[in-house]
DNA sequence: AGGTGACATGTAAGAAGTGACATGTCAATG
DNA sequence: CATTGACATGTCACTTCTTACATGTCACCT
């Protein structure tokens, strides 16, 4: 269900795209809150076409199909974003790590908090990179008198200090370590 | 894999136990960092026990079987602890709705933040609630000379401070959005 | 004695996701 | 003109996860 929401929300947003496009956009844009790979991208695209959510819009060069969302599809991802309770059915395997840190030895788990740290700290750099890149061309679409593409904004904040906070943790319970030892 | 390792990481941290308890203990203490049904976890844990990982140590009344974590099941639990690498392949529904907020009329998009601020405060209650709880059971066992259990106190601690941030970023991206208008 | 509810373990169909394999086009570079 | 690399789409086997079905025990209450 997500993968198809978040087909219909890139083709709602950006408008028609080819399968290989919206694959694109998956690495690009939208890998901090969703990832999927080709194998699973087209052939979603092509149930969701006989489903009526897309269509077809045109046939190029190359085999190239792009994809147009349809009325229905806008429909369906519009009930979705509003409908959808906001469930939080974290799955996650730092969480999992995190969790557990208390098993290893204190020089152990000091060692697996700092690599932690060091990636989020990377991912934090990272976001914060791309909200650089977004908000100069929000400028510049704005000195041109275009509207600034906002899409994908308030989830980059949300990441940005989520990433935040757990290099923040990742410090303070290293120093919680060390206090007890 | 991560089944493998959190019913792992069960075992070592609480000693031998069913795989009803398992199923329980991923309900009361493990639901905010992996989730697992029984249909998931008894099959599993007759995987384990043939490939070594864990022993069936008695079958009790009722069919109960106690399961124990092996030597080999510890070596694959700290070696998966140590070497893992810190990737976050995030996949949140959340953050996937978060992503396409801008898609909606700035009141509706309201009404979304606004729900996912009321699940985030939600969760925040009901991980200081399981905090309280554990700090509790923490102090009595210090009083009476026992250490006490710090399996999982780290993300916990995690999971209060993301809930805090979540609940923030709501509020904030809230105050954004009236101001834009 | 009968009912309820926690205890206890499974299976199985189907959806979702992963990684590898397979095929072919087109443009640019050397 | 040959090779490289981005463009472009697909399948398949396998693992993981979800939901529902299925079965039976034991303690306690009325």
């Amino acid at each position: 269900m997500s993968l198809r929401i978040a087909l219909l929300g890139l083709l709602a947003a950006s408008g028609p795209a080819s399968g290989y496009d919206l694959t694109k956009k998956f690495e690009t844009s939208l890998a901090y809150v969703w990832q999927a790979g080709h194998s699973q991208i087209y052939p979603e695209l092509a149930k969701m076409a006989a489903d009526g959510l897309v269509s077809v819009e045109a046939e190029g060069t190359r085999g190239r199909k792009t994809y147009t969302i349809t009325p229905e599809g806008e429909a369906e991802l519009h009930q979705w974003m509003v409908e959808r309770d906001p469930v939080v059915p974290l799955r996650s395997e730092s969480a999992l790590q995190a969790f557990m840190v208390p098993l290893l030895e204190p020089d152990e788990a000091i060692a697996v908090l700092e690599r932690m740290r060091a990636g989020s700290q990377a991912r934090l750099a990272q976001l914060e990179a791309l909200r650089e890149t977004k908000t100069a061309a929000a400028r510049l679409a704005e000195a041109e008198g275009r509207h600034p593409d906002a899409f994908g904004r308030y989830a980059l904040d949300l990441g940005i200090r989520h990433a935040r906070t757990a290099v923040e943790w990742a410090s303070d319970s290293i120093a919680d370590i060390r206090r007890r030892t």
